[in-house]
RNA sequence: GGGCGCGUAGCUCAGCGGUAGAGCGCUGCCCUUACAAGGCAGAUGUCGGCGGUUCGAAACCGUCCGCGCCCACCA
């Protein structure tokens, strides 16, 4: 046990975080705190970090998520969970990739001219600088993880795993290779999933061609024009009379001299456009299935950098230089029937670069998604895994329950390469982590790698040893929780129960879902490099503590809604620690102590009771938040019991009576005590590090880290908290009329006190300390009378009173006072109210009623007392 | 085209059947011996519009207006 008295005087009247926080932090991982054990008997509770991509540093939205991770797992661990926060990086296939390009390219490289060994070489040395970089700013910002379980997706644990669900999957006949239509980007030069496409409106032209001469012509329309030379039929509907006459005969297709056939199709909506449609097998999603059901030629006309390679005046030409071309060499054929321009119309673009994507035929890896999504849905249905807030499960289910196949296989060379060989005569084998790959002459691996959220959907478990069945597999799988952004919940949480489901036999990967929102500006708007409003938490921190920018992000987050932040609420949050961090100095400063037990009930005043009632009533408060990760409300609930209660009410009042000494003193001095003690200890895992240098101050216990979590002791007394609520009342009515009369605040008044038959008579050296009354010793002349719920104080104030603003205040008070009462009374006169209202309502009419009719009376006396003008 | 959500104090948001709340901002007085990164006192809203249900609606229902997000193969 520190010595209190020393202890406060090395604290200084400012809490400077910056020189606090970090060997703190460098403390807690030295002594192990955050290590988990997985051979402990301890309940255990798992949480898996969203493996921040390495493409970079981290920005406020992950000091968001891991404030939330942090918050939750310091709790589990004080309430003697064996906790697992596993850290982790995302290796992050095409975006990684993509920086370490654009790197080479200020040396004016490609990746081509590094082959594509050096160029992996490449990207592993940016790795370990950049996640360098991350894990630094996990350290700054506080979080619990244990460091020796950190894994990469790329490391050679997760390729295991990634290599082993290949092959059971291919094995299980749910990985297939096939020719289809897939995104393709011709930047990135690779297949891009559905959900990497972005879809944004674009001006476009929509230009209707005749196809075919005379009665055998027909108009198609397009905003693709340039995939007019890769057309291998037009499509009318089977119903459609206009053109019966023209099914199954050719007509000549524009500009390449070909002729086509007219097919009759159901997916043709007959009653858009002219109700006829070109058919580009080779270049359009749709046309692909329609050239399927037609046996039609797949005719292939871009290559892979969006450039036409159809043979004629357009070969070379980059796809939109195409398109204008096409057009105008349809027009000056006489062949444009129409043209809308500009029309507007959804465009899909790459969501790593931005570049129009482009449909493509082409040859890739698939996971058949039917099964798996099915088993992913019915989690969530059968109620085994929940999603926090509720409303985000319709989306997961509109999702899930209509999921196409997933184009696992990406043109890259960052990532997992697919553990399959080919062999020289078209044979095809899949290898397995312990399989030696087939040798000999033409047997190479394929060059495709795996799309990163194939390796991520493993995090669960992938990081705890699967596919070994591992002492940390059994203990800390499934995770309790996982706590991501609702962007992500299709691209990977998705993913993470497919392949949960899968590999660890039916067992989900985690119990609940909790989705939070993102990260905006000060005024609600998405924050991002290119507006300028986004900020590096660093610069935060470095400027008003972690425990300041953790606190700002805590109490902006309502589960599954967006959090907007500003520089001024972190300054808001700052002050509060800073208040926090002096409340306790001036604890210490007077002796508040924790040893020894509480004092017996019989012993304390109404003072002490009535904050222990309350302390325990946000214990239990607290607790039913972070049940239901109501962080923004749980965050709110201990600023206000802090500020408002216990440092302006609690601490003053208890500066009387440290004054005044004697047993109720002491009894004060542990009161206080425990009161901070419990405070900073559910303060610590929103705000760890000042929690953390007070606590162990004041307690000289090890660490907050490790200390006991409170517990609600259900002491709880009404009369104590009614009686403080009373003697609140009457002093912020006296402050009032004191500020009301120009009073200055450290202005002593002689004053005479009566207290009546309030019960607060206890309380009279503590009113005239926070009043700044004096006794109102010989020649007490009374001025001014203030009957304030049953007391009476008196003032001299010598003369010095403005009656006039007085007169006007209660005038105001009372005319608001009548209102309620006559509101009150209609209410209490109304028949059906009160037939119908129950009982408890009807009652709090009737309080409501008697209280305005007591402040009537007050302020009708005061009035009265006033002299006459 | 579907689905979800939102419009509450100057700003950002809680409240979701019983007569309006928070943070920040704002006004006034004060360096009252823990804290001026503070204290005390105070002002501020026809709770998007219109109908309906109800004894009672910011809250429930309908509708309209404005905004956002997600999904979808609109030639």
């Amino acid at each position: 046990m520190t010595n209190p008295q020393s202890s406060a005087a090395e604290l200084p009247t400012q809490y400077t975080p910056a020189e606090v926080e970090a060997p703190l932090y460098e403390r807690w991982v030295e002594r192990g705190y955050f290590k988990a054990d997985e051979k402990s008997g301890k309940e255990p509770y798992t949480v898996v970090i969203p493996p921040p991509n390495v493409t970079g540093s981290l920005h406020l939205g992950h000091a968001f998520e891991h404030t939330l991770i942090d918050a939750l797992t310091r709790r589990k661990r004080m309430q003697g969970y064996e906790t697992l926060w596993q850290p982790g990086m995302d290796h992050a296939g095409i975006a990684t990739q993509n920086v370490v390009e654009r790197e080479l390219a200020k040396e004016g490289k490609s990746r081509h001219d590094l082959g594509r060994e050096a160029f992996i070489e490449r990207v592993w040395q940016w790795k370990a600088e950049s996640g360098g970089k991350i894990s630094g700013q996990m350290r700054r910002l506080g979080d619990g993880v244990d460091w020796d379980r950190e894994r990469f997706t790329m490391d050679q644990g997760c390729s295991d795993a990634v290599q082993t669900i290949f092959k059971r999957l291919y094995d299980d006949e749910l990985i297939y290779r096939a020719e289809r239509i897939i995104n393709w980007c011709p930047r990135c030069l690779t297949a891009i999933s559905d959900i990497e496409v972005e879809y944004q409106e674009d001006d476009g032209e929509l230009v209707s061609i005749r196809y075919g001469d005379g009665d055998a012509s027909i108009v198609v329309a397009t905003t693709r024009a340039e995939t007019m030379l890769g057309d291998t039929a037009v499509a009318v509907h089977p119903d459609d009379e206009r053109y019966a006459h023209l099914v199954g005969t050719e007509i000549e297709l524009p500009l390449t001299g070909r002729r086509i056939p007219i097919v009759a199709d159901e997916h043709v909506d007959p009653e858009f456009g002219s109700g006829a449609v070109k058919v580009t097998p080779a270049h359009d999603p749709n046309d692909f299935e329609i050239g399927r059901r037609h046996n039609l030629e797949n005719l292939n006309v871009l290559d892979e950098h969006g450039v036409i390679t159809a043979h004629g005046p357009f070969l070379g030409q980059d796809r939109f230089e195409a398109r204008s071309a096409i057009v105008a060499a349809l027009r000056a054929e006489g062949r444009i029937v129409a043209e809308k321009r500009p029309y507007v119309h959804s465009v899909g673009h790459c969501s790593r670069c931005k570049t129009t994507v482009e449909p493509r035929l082409s040859m890739q890896w698939w996971v058949k998604v039917g099964p798996l999504a099915k088993a992913a849905g019915d989690a969530v249905r059968d109620g085994r895994v929940k999603v926090h807030p509720k409303e985000m499960e319709s989306r997961y289910f509109g999702w899930i329950d209509n999921l196409n196949d997933w184009c696992i296989s990406r043109q890259l060379w960052w990532g997992h390469r697919i553990p399959v060989w080919h062999g020289p005569n078209g044979e095809i084998v899949c290898v397995g982590p312990d399989e030696e790959p087939p040798s000999g002459d033409g047997w190479t691996q394929d060059t495709d790698v795996l799309d990163t959220w194939f390796s991520s959907g493993l995090w669960p478990f992938s990081t705890m040893g699967w596919p070994e069945e591992t002492d940390s597999l059994a203990k800390f799988y499934p995770n309790s929780v996982l706590v991501t952004g609702y962007d992500i919940l299709f691209f990977w949480v998705a993913r993470m129960m497919m392949f949960g489901l899968y590999a660890m036999d039916g067992q989900e990967p985690f119990h609940t879902i909790a989705l939070h929102g993102m990260v905006r500006d000060q005024f609600g708007k998405k924050m991002s490099k290119s507006f300028g409003n986004a900020v590096d938490p660093l610069d935060w921190m470095d400027k008003y503590g972690s425990d300041a920018v953790r606190f700002t992000l805590a109490r902006g987050a309502n589960p599954g809604v967006d959090v907007p932040i500003g520089e001024d609420w972190v300054q808001g949050s700052r002050n509060f620690a800073n208040k926090v961090w002096n409340a306790t100095r001036f604890a210490l400063m007077n002796g508040a102590t924790v040893e020894g037990p509480l004092p017996p009930v019989e012993q304390l005043s109404s003072t002490d009771r009535w904050i222990l009632s309350r302390l325990n009533a946000v214990v239990a408060e607290v607790d039913a938040y972070y049940e239901d990760y109501q962080f923004a409300k749980l965050s709110d609930a201990l600023f206000h019991f802090a500020w408002d209660e216990v440092f302006d009410w609690y601490v003053e009042l208890s500066k009387t009576t440290f004054a005044e000494g004697g047993p109720a003193a002491d009894a004060s001095r542990r009161v206080l005590g425990e009161v901070l003690d419990v405070m900073l200890r559910l303060l610590h895992p929103v705000v760890p590090f000042v929690t953390e240098s007070l606590w162990t101050t004041l307690t000289g216990g090890e660490s907050v880290v490790i200390a006991d979590w409170p517990t609600d002791s259900g002491f709880r007394d009404a009369a104590a908290e009614a009686e403080i609520a009373k003697l609140q009342q009457v002093i912020t009515e006296v402050r009032r009329f004191r500020s009301d009369q120009g009073l200055q605040p450290g202005q002593r008044v002689p004053a005479r006190i009566d207290f009546g038959d309030t019960g607060l008579d206890a309380h009279d050296a503590a009113a005239r300390q926070l009043l700044r009354l004096q006794p109102e010793g010989a020649g007490f002349s009374e001025t001014a009378s203030l009957p304030v719920s049953g007391a009476k104080i008196s003032l001299d104030l010598s003369g010095a009173i403005d009656f006039a603003a007085e007169r006007k205040r209660l005038t105001k008070d009372l005319a608001a006072a009548e209102k309620e009462k006559k509101q009150s009374e209609a209410k209490l006169g109304n028949e059906a109210f009160l037939a119908k209202a129950p009982d408890n309502v009807v009652e709090k009419i009737r309080t409501r009623l008697s209280t305005a009719d007591a402040d009537i009376a007050r302020i009708q006396t005061q009035l009265d007392s006033l002299p006459k003008a």
